[in-house]
DNA sequence: TATTGTTATACTCTATAACTATA
DNA sequence: TATAGTTATAGAGTATAACAATA
């Protein structure tokens, strides 16, 4: 059974071929202005709109603290905004500003084009699989 | 043309995915104990059997004094041992200890469980589809 | 009292700069 | 002088702990 032997393999290679593969993206998307966590939270917030600390916290994984020292810089940055809730006095929503927006679109397009080139240079079934691939991997990480 | 949308949704994806990707697996290295750079040196001494700090740390993108302060708590630790080349009395060879080996060997299995747990779920096709999309993700970062 | 967020402090990883030793 | 490595110091990101305000 040399198929079982393949997925065992590429088992094996996904680990440090996704690593390579992070560590390309994270550079892209560092302007070194950004980190990778505020890439993160910008994109949560262009697709919902806007957050509490404690919601971000957990989507992304940090400590309530540490996001609230993450999005108070980017606060003082000009990219995020806060919206008290006036029906729960505690809790603030955050939200990009129009700066915040606009620079999300500049490091979402930058991700993009590096890819879209990587991309160009595969074959039409090549991207077949690509596309077959990224929903594999989505269910995987779903478990 | 809508197999060229879905190249493009696809790579649109594939950045999300493969950031939650990473994180997984960062969680399952992470014993808590090993950041993941002192995974990835397990992983490449496994492989190569000695190298330099200056090696190291070109393959690990850091500067070779961090890869140096790394290696020194690795060392700390019993998982790397020294091994000067009599060749060049500048540069010092690391290499995995018994133990080191063992800890990578107990890493490396818990990476690989949780992946093929997560496989198992897949059908056959979907296996397949697998093992080509690792190929082709190895393509793409090398660009 | 439980929850949300803030402030103070510390730890980890990595960077920059200055230094030592070998080639 | 060029290269390999070490030591000292600083910075970014996140953690833990103690606190304030609202529910």
């Amino acid at each position: 059974m040399s198929r079982k032997a393949d997925v065992e393999t590429a088992v094996a290679e996904l680990l440090p071929v996704v690593g390579q593969f992070q560590r390309r993206l994270r550079a892209v998307s560092n302007t070194r202005e950004l980190s990778w966590t505020q890439v993160a939270i910008m994109g949560r917030l262009e697709q919902v709109g806007a957050m509490t600390i404690a919601d971000l916290a957990r989507a992304e994984a940090v400590k309530p603290q540490s996001m609230g020292m993450t999005l108070a810089a980017m606060e003082e940055e000009g990219l995020v905004e806060r919206r008290p809730d006036p029906n729960d006095g505690r809790q603030i929503l955050f939200g990009l500003t129009e700066e915040g927006l606009d620079t999300r679109k500049q490091v979402k397009l930058a991700k993009h084009e590096w890819l879209v080139a990587a991309v160009a240079k595969l074959s039409q079934s090549e991207q077949e699989t690509l596309v077959a691939a990224v929903d594999l991997l989505r269910r995987l990480e779903s478990l």
